[in-house]
DNA sequence: CTCCAGGATCCTGTAGACGAAATGCAATCG
DNA sequence: CGATTGCATTTCGTCTACAGGATCCTGGAG
């Protein structure tokens, strides 16, 4: 039932400018990353162009957009499905955001100055003060941010682009895993922060990989299927 | 002057079966990567529907997917323009593929067997008798189809689907420079196929490191501003 | 009771048309 | 003479309409 997904409380109304189908694509990005729309649901442009308040054709431009990025399968002559992973998927992605983290962080190890160090400190000071209060929204947040400033410090917008997109869809399937290791990430990131500051690139290379691999053995410990 | 690059001569009629925005991407895509359609050129929507034989809507969704992945830039409420490539950027994608290849070739290693190896020494065989043979275009080929094998063995589609994007895009930028070194590349392979043979991953890494190095090293000579 | 055939229905793929925004040029005013 | 404002043109962004194909349900026969 496509309405249960789509009932007005849980739609952002389309309310900021720019293109339509930018908008349709962040809302229907929005709908799966939330769970709203459930893997494996088969998306009807009419019904979404219905419910959003706009016609097909935005609807279309968005659900191809999200088929080339992987979170819905356009089956041909039948519509979008929204993307099932598998979890031999999930390790690939992992696998991936992995390599590209550790790359940033090299990347970011040769270009930190003072400024930047500082500010990952505090989102560090921040993150830990939220794990401790245990509130696990601003905990994402902020590690979110604290991976986007390392990325930043990289400066390199091709890997930007990646890490985003690859990013998203392992916050996506590792969402339930995410909530569960809050504490000992920040403290990982503390190790992080001084690699950088000492522009000691393997160093940070290395402790970012350990980083991300514990969220991949998090995973399979808590999916040992 | 948009006709200059679709008239009927250089533009392919769509032919085959298949969804008709992909065979318009497709096409497209050809002729940017073939320098048919040039960098910064204005691309008309209803101009490029009227030569290619079809509608403006599949041209749309093909333009928008060329858009995601970096082939053009689209400017809300002007149009499609061919992407120009800058040398941050160009410096920027050969930095990723470096990354991917590296990591592709580690993963290889250790999933190499007999088979996957006759098979690379095969293409190494041809490609440098094509090398030889001064059969540029044949080099060209040979050498995408022994990073694909390797990059088969490394089995991982997410890693495959991201060095598929990259690669195709620095192959443009340097298409120029990918013609000089033709020999050279080959020796090389032959040292990675050996790396492959041991599962040695960390050599193969650093080969292969070395290997798309040398690629940027060469592009840099040849254009140093 | 099961299986196959036929038809109805739904959905996508494509085409064509209308309205809106941006651009470039030209005429006018300071 | 230069800057500015208004207009005309061009092109995109969106909507509506239609045709083709796949799916699913129903009805009947074995």
């Amino acid at each position: 039932m496509l309405s249960k997904g789509l009932t007005q409380g849980t739609v952002p109304r389309l309310e900021r400018p720019g293109p339509l189908r930018e908008r349709v694509y962040e809302t229907l990005l929005e709908l799966i990353t939330s769970r709203a729309l459930r893997p494996g649901q088969h998306l009807v442009e009419s019904e979404l162009a219905t419910h959003l308040g706009v016609s097909r054709q935005p609807v279309r431009e968005a659900l191809q957009r999200l088929s080339t990025e992987g979170w819905v399968d356009l089956r041909p002559a039948q519509g979008a499905f929204v993307h099932e992973p598998t979890d031999e998927e999930a390790d690939q992605l992992l696998t991936v955001r992995t390599l590209l983290e550790a790359e940033a962080a090299r990347l970011a190890a040769g270009r930190a100055d003072a400024e930047g160090i500082a500010g990952l400190e505090e989102l560090c000071d921040r993150g830990e003060a939220a794990a401790r209060a245990e509130d696990v929204e601003r905990v994402i947040e902020l590690n979110t941010r604290f991976h986007a400033s390392v990325l930043e410090m990289a400066a390199n917008a091709v890997l930007a682009e990646l890490i985003g997109q690859v990013g998203r869809r392992v916050r996506w399937y590792y969402s339930p895993v995410a909530r569960q290791r809050g504490m000992a990430s920040w403290i990982e990131h503390r190790e992080l922060i001084a690699a950088l500051r000492d522009g000691d690139g393997e160093r940070a290379t290395r402790i970012m990989r350990q980083h991300t691999e514990h969220t991949r053995r998090s995973y399979h410990e808590l999916r040992p299927s």
